[in-house]
RNA sequence: CGGGAAGUGGCGCAGGCCGGUAGCGCAUCUGGUUUGGGACCAGGGGGUCGCAGGUUCGAAUCCUGUCUUCCCGACCA
């Protein structure tokens, strides 16, 4: 089992790659572009699934189901949203195989069995959802509708990488309906605050939230806004995003309601999601080149216990002892595990743990025994101490949020670090090849403008933040007047 | 989809140009010695060379097609 990581300063990339392969997170499958998700990388998404759920329906969410396949004449209802996904989905076009008269063993597709009508796999469910919001809204009694669903969406995209961009891949989609433009807008930014809160307090991935440019606006929203996070190269990782769809889904597909004085609206929508992806941020901002850096909050595994012995009456004697502290550790809610396995020695299985970024690791001995200490081990920053056996559960529970705490206070360093303005076309040219990270800088506001940085230097405006002082400003490329600074970098 | 590289026991690779039915390291199994940062000795098992055709007496090796992956572009969460 080789389990060298290529080191980051040498081929990013690759780093990348090595840390979900060799970190057992996923591996790559027998279909194009898609992953398999190994158990100790679905344990992570189960925990961040768990987290955000629980916040989903702390604000007033419940979750629903909805099918996999879209009649292409519901597909293309909405114009807009219809043309932007067009060129990445798979179609549907048959629904029976029959074997190969011509090549025994072998199946072909059945003509007979051509579907009247072609089936979308979804890349989004928009179109499938408002379809059915049309028969369970009649007034304004009827609305909020505050539905989220777990599923899968397939988008044939050209080039994938595991968890960035993946042909198939997880995510939650929440799509609700309102009876007004404010309690839409509302919900929009309110679901944008959910996602910070997630990746900044659970995922330790500092975020800053903005509206993005009409460019790179959901296709079919009135505004799409977006958490941004940086990783580790310096490129710009767009985290979540929250749409404001506007009434262009209730024009659509004509939802209407009553209101109150018994006039007929359209319905007011949002949609919101994040996927997968968060793994591969989380991978790329905290890891290093020993491997996986996990947040605490999120680890599958929070401590691993290592025994050092020689002989049955050592083991036995560490036994004892290590049941008592997983006890006591597990009364506080702290996930861990004992690996007294007997085909590693010890400093094979710490280079196993750091590589799966396992937070805290705890190593007992018996010279450890005769003073009732451990040593205890974190992840984050490597630093070895030892830790009295007594109340060692408070104290590596406090380890642990010292290691969150740690872990988001230096990917924001990093990031505040990397957010540099500049006030000329030459300055911003000349930081996008020397400094890494995002750049402020003023823009006239016009697509053309935009649609040439991004030809130029490949940097797009990945967002307006929400924070954004006014400032008058001439813009980098063009020199026309400019209200605000806007962040661009070059993007996953 | 365009350009480049690659697919050989579980993993990482060699062999390929100059066809003659596979080899190395790690892992694995057995026994023993070990155990505070990826242990050591001895013995054993495991692959027909991505897949499908073709050339040939004979193909991992040559030819054609195809699938998949990686890197660079265009596209995107």
């Amino acid at each position: 089992m080789s389990k060298e990581i290529t080191p980051r300063a040498q081929d990013y990339s690759q780093w990348y790659n090595d840390l979900v392969i060799k970190g057992s997170l996923a591996d790559h499958s027998a279909v194009r572009g898609c992953m398999v998700i190994k158990p100790y990388g679905f344990a992570l998404w189960e925990n961040m699934r768990d987290v955000l759920d629980k916040m989903f329906k702390d604000t007033g969410h419940q979750n629903a189901y909805f099918p996999l396949f879209i009649p292409k004449s519901l597909f293309e209802a909405e114009e807009k949203n219809a043309e932007g996904f067009a060129k990445e989905c798979a179609i549907v076009t048959h629904y029976r195989l029959k074997t190969d008269p011509n090549n025994k063993g072998k199946l072909i597709v059945d003509p007979e069995a051509k579907l009247e009508e072609e089936l979308v796999v979804r890349p989004t469910s928009e179109a499938i959802i408002w379809n059915t919001y049309k028969g369970w809204i009649q007034s304004y009694r009827d609305l909020p509708i505050l539905v989220n669903q777990w599923a899968n969406v397939v988008r044939w995209e050209m080039r994938t990488r595991l968890f960035l961009r993946t042909a198939e891949f997880l995510w939650q989609e929440g799509h609700t309906a309102h009876a007004t433009k404010a309690e839409a807008v509302e919900e929009t930014t309110k679901m944008l605050d959910v996602y910070a809160d997630f990746v900044e307090n659970w995922m330790a991935l500092p975020v800053i939230k903005g509206v993005k440019t009409p460019n790179e606006r959901f296709a079919g929203a009135e505004d799409t806004y977006c958490i941004e996070a940086m990783m580790q190269d310096g490129k710009a990782l767009q985290a979540g995003t929250s749409h404001f769809l506007g009434q262009n889904f209730a024009k659509a597909f004509d939802v209407k309601f009553s209101d109150k004085n018994n006039n007929l609206e359209y319905v007011w929508a949002t949609s919101w999601g994040v996927s997968t992806r968060l793994i591969g941020a989380l991978v790329m901002a905290h890891s290093d080149d020993q491997g996986l850096v996990l947040p605490p909050k999120i680890a599958p595994l929070q401590v691993v216990i290592v025994p050092i012995f020689k002989g049955d009456e050592q083991k036995a004697a560490i036994d004892a002892k290590v049941t008592v502290m997983m006890a006591e550790l597990k009364a506080l809610g702290v996930s861990v595990k004992y690996d007294d396995s007997d085909n590693a020695r010890p400093g094979w299985k710490f280079a196993e743990y750091e590589m799966k970024g396992v937070p805290v690791r705890i190593a007992i001995g018996a010279r450890d025994l005769e003073q009732n200490i451990v040593e205890v081990a974190r992840r984050d920053t490597k630093e070895k101490a030892n830790a009295s056996i007594d109340g060692i559960g408070i104290h590596v529970k406090n380890l642990l949020d010292e290691i969150q705490q740690n872990i988001f206070n230096r990917a924001k360093a990093f990031r505040d670090d990397h957010i540099t303005e500049a006030n000329t076309w030459e300055e911003f040219v000349q930081l996008l090849d020397t400094k890494t990270g995002f750049i402020s800088a003023h823009w006239d506001g016009t697509p053309e403008t935009e649609d040439k940085i991004k030809e130029q230097t490949k940097a797009t405006i990945r967002c307006i933040p929400l924070d954004n002082k006014q400032e008058a400003g001439t813009c980098i490329l063009s020199g026309n007047p400019s209200t605000q600074r806007v962040l661009f970098a070059r993007a996953y």
